[in-house]
DNA sequence: ACTAGGTGCTCTAGCGACTATAGGTTCAAG
DNA sequence: CTTGAACCTATAGTCGCTAGAGCACCTAGT
């Protein structure tokens, strides 16, 4: 039986994680201590551990939660498992596409900058004036979520 | 003079948007009509467009205040302007670089996998045991912030 | 003058995935 | 038996918005 700081150290997931983890439904509420202390069997390591590396791979709570509930059923087909993990590989070469095209634009932005006043400089200018820039950029990197605002293509040149 | 929504159509920003600029004073209180609706001049187009594009960028909030307070002294020399641009490239090349990494794990994951039952699954198994893992991979892809988080390099199969 | 509906206002709460803080209890070592 | 680390709960904060409730206002048509 471990505590939850041993479980943390082991899994490399923080203590307050944990706790959210088990809040939200992700983690089974393990046992108590007399003293009303987290007592979690070795198993919860997999568990955590499984979930953890997922984080790391991007993937959204709720995609874990389906993965977790597959992988409680060994003799399920697998393909529910895979069309995650591809929806997954898909938003990451969204995200790495869209950060290509704004590393480009930040490239041009600081080569074109002579370095002198605000009043002639390149990044503040080309921040001013979505003109002179390459080519389209919408919707910012937020996250997963990925929301594309809808803003017609109208001149912002004021 | 433009109500907020005109404003909001002609820069592509959002109405409750533009409000919640105010609030966090990136924008400053425009005037009010009889009726209290806000009544902005021509020139907030333009410091609007600025934090949109910035916003397309992916830069913080932070930074875009940090860019409108240089962008007002225009005398003064663009080198903070630069350094904060040369931040922000920073970040994207980091985040590319790690979504890289993490493109190239889901793709062996999925290249790999059979499609029989879970239990031969190789996503599901990868995701269980991170020495399945062709490299190191740490800290997901959260946002901006890129927090770390500190854990040790023990060994997580248990 | 009246009315309809589109636009505006404020305020509050919610998203994801945690992180931080406050203020208390329990446990293990010395 | 005391110290201090680790644990507990509960609440609020992070970022950059977005959504909703429940109003006021403003313009165009009749």
């Amino acid at each position: 039986m471990l505590t939850i700081g041993k479980l943390g150290r082991s899994t490399g997931v923080k203590v307050p994680t944990i706790r959210y983890y088990e809040q939200i439904g992700l983690l089974p509420p393990p046992e108590r201590s007399t003293g009303n202390q987290r007592l979690y069997p070795a198993a919860a390591q997999l568990r955590l551990s499984f979930i953890r590396h997922a984080r790391d791979l991007g993937f959204p709570l709720e995609s874990i939660r389906e993965l977790l509930g597959l992988a409680d059923q060994p003799a399920d087909s697998c393909a529910a498992a895979d069309e995650i993990a591809r929806r997954q590989l898909a938003a990451v070469e969204a995200r790495i596409a869209r950060l290509t095209s704004l590393r480009g634009e930040l490239q041009r932005m600081l080569a074109q900058c002579a370095c002198g006043t605000i009043a002639e400089c390149r990044v503040i200018e080309v921040l001013g004036n979505h003109a002179l820039c390459a080519h389209e950029h919408e919707a910012a990197e937020a996250g997963p979520g990925a929301v594309t605002p809808d803003h017609p293509p109208e001149a912002v040149r004021a």
